[in-house]
DNA sequence: ATGCCTCAGCTCCTGAGA
């Protein structure tokens, strides 16, 4: 089976996308990011009619994930339990006998500012809260737009990003940290082309210079390990008119 | 180059994103 990871970038705007990428790749599951809009505004009836079920964490103008999914999600959470958020960044479920975690990590706008500060804090937060979901839930993937790089091979300008935002040594640090719980980074398991993005820039044509960054990821458990069969990067809706910034990133599981 | 795109919103500019 196959999950996803894609951060649309306003929902409102690509809802059409995510339907025909859906239709293109039907996925077992699929986690969204910055929806940009309330819950009631949410479309499951399109998502129905496309046969997903869909759970939603919606917050106006900024944020907001969702998760559709194939089959029925049980055990839903929002956000990271025991740190207090006012954004909408997680949401969480059981499908299919393994626990998914989609999530947006957020930004940091420049290390040094609250912005910056809040990012760590976060990513404090959540580790906390990961160490016991794996000791509860061995059979886990985490996935979705972590604005953080793992090394140079991730950054299209690595000298030029140095010590910039999603490069830093201290976002890095908590990233490697999760790695340390007992995950590891899906796409990495395999052989894959140089220079392999998620994410380019709107201006000054990012993704036809292929200047872009890899951002958005797919942990996945020790347990589930053995059981990855692929992970890519879909790089075709990127290609289509009014595109997201960001792209899909698929993990395939076989054997489950 | 405190911009270049894109999106949302108390919309004709501003804040945020990455």
């Amino acid at each position: 089976m196959k999950l996803a990871t894609w951060n649309v970038n306003s929902l409102t705007v690509r809802l059409p996308q995510v339907l025909d990428w859906l239709a293109a790749n039907p996925v077992e599951l699929l986690v969204l990011q910055e929806l940009k809009m309330t819950d009631e505004k949410f479309p499951h009836e399109a998502f129905r009619h496309a046969g997903y079920q869909s759970e939603c964490f919606g917050q106006k103008t900024y944020n907001g994930v969702a998760l559709l999914s194939r089959t029925q999600a049980s055990q839903i959470i929002r956000n990271i339990p025991g740190f207090t958020d006012e954004m909408a960044r997680v949401i969480s479920a059981d499908v299919n006998g393994i626990r998914v975690i989609g999530g947006y990590f957020p930004n940091g706008q420049e290390p040094g500012s609250d912005k910056f500060e809040y990012k760590m804090a976060w990513l404090k937060g959540l580790r906390d809260w990961l160490r016991n979901e794996l000791i509860s839930n061995p059979k886990l993937v985490i996935m979705g737009d972590y604005n953080i790089t793992f090394d140079d091979a991730d950054v299209w300008d690595p000298v030029g990003m140095r010590d910039q935002i999603h490069c830093t040594n201290e976002e890095r640090y908590h990233l490697n940290a999760m790695i340390g719980l007992g995950l590891y980074d899906a796409f990495r398991l395999f052989d894959q082309a140089p220079k392999s993005y998620s994410w380019w820039d709107y201006r000054d044509f990012g993704f036809k210079r292929n200047r872009g960054m890899r951002i958005d990821h797919i942990l996945i458990s020790h347990a589930l390990k053995p059981l990855v069969t692929r992970c890519w990067i879909d790089k075709t809706p990127r290609k289509n008119e009014r595109p997201s910034d960001h792209t899909p990133v698929v993990v395939e599981l076989t054997g489950l």
